[in-house]
DNA sequence: ATAGCGGCCTGAAGGC
DNA sequence: TGCCTTCAGGCCGCTA
């Protein structure tokens, strides 16, 4: 599963090898690969000869600039991008989507096994606030289709104090608000019961019964996971194998709430409670992260 | 406009 | 042993 965490690895993986580089060809190995992309398949000939200026992450969106296009990448559930270098073998897979030939014969294979992922081409638009779109770039201008997913909570132009007043504004529960991409983007399922637990909120606390202040506070705990596990995970892949891994040394060593259902609580001791929300589970501890009142009124 | 929910997808894991 | 069901979850699009 890549979270913001692992996509920025990759990010910046795909920045060292290919910045710079042109594209020769693009071929599509599977229809779902390739969606909502301006022209369709065929549309994706006009990458030929065209230099990958930039490379762009926000939230889980990932782009490459290409002289007033972008290639947009999302990974979805299971998506990888691998890339090899001029010489080494780029082989066929079960689950290899598409493959990008560059004039240098690097090769970027993109292989999914759920195909909820996808590349497309699109045009760029300018974001509102003139700032840089994305980590890696510093043009405000960013593919149409990534245009209304705010920005993340480990960009440098976000304001945590802003993420929080517009999170007070919402009427629904807090881990709902925190799963919305156009609050802040960048979110899962793993990170937001991981940020609940150190801010200790129970998930389906209403976002207008909490302070201003620990709400606050939850989206700096988001924040700190998120660094804390982009830390851990980025250490693990090598140059040439740009990896994206749900099983990153983060997932096995430091996660405290989710998975842990049934499990004992490491600050108090009780069992963890794993509940159904959103066609997905939350897990959370029933003391520490109370629904109502009490202690967790307080900081 | 906004909130909330269903659908998309496949392999692993568990039950019988 | 093997078949069936359940689960994982980000994002889009539909509905109210």
């Amino acid at each position: 599963m890549p979270e913001l965490p692992e996509v920025e690895t990759v990010r910046e993986g795909l920045e060292r090898l290919l910045k710079g580089e042109r594209i020769d060809d693009i071929a599509v190995y599977h229809p779902r690969a390739v969606q909502r992309s301006e022209g369709d398949v065929a549309g994706l000939a006009v990458f030929g000869g065209r230099t990958v200026e930039a490379v762009v992450r926000r939230g889980k969106f990932l782009w490459f600039e290409m002289e007033g296009i972008a290639l947009n990448f999302h990974l979805g559930m299971s998506g990888q991008l691998l890339v090899s270098e001029p010489g080494a073998p780029a082989p066929d897979h079960p689950h290899l989507r598409a493959r990008i030939m560059f004039k240098d014969g690097s090769v970027l294979r993109f292989l999914d096994q759920r195909t909820f992922g996808y590349l497309q081409r699109s045009s760029l638009t300018e974001v509102s606030d003139g700032r840089p779109a994305g980590q890696g770039t510093e043009s405000p201008f960013i593919p149409v289709p990534v245009a209304h997913i705010a920005r993340d909570v480990l960009d440098p132009w976000v304001e945590v104090g802003d993420i929080a007043r517009r999170t007070r504004r919402r009427r629904t529960e807090i881990k709902r608000a925190m799963l919305d991409q156009t609050l802040a983007s960048g979110m899962g399922n793993i990170y937001c019961d991981e940020a609940l637990y150190r801010a200790k909120i129970n998930p389906r606390r209403k976002t207008n019964g909490l302070s201003y202040q620990r709400i606050e506070a939850l989206w700096h705990h988001s924040k700190d996971v998120l660094r804390e596990a982009l830390e851990q995970g980025g250490t693990t892949f090598d140059a040439l194998y740009v990896n994206v891994n749900g099983a990153s040394g983060y997932f096995s060593r430091s996660l405290q709430a989710y998975g842990q259902g049934g499990k004992p609580c490491g600050r108090c001791g009780a069992t963890m409670t794993r509940i159904q929300f959103m066609n997905r589970s939350s897990t959370f501890c029933p003391i520490c992260q109370p629904f109502s009142g009490g202690s967790s009124s307080r900081l």
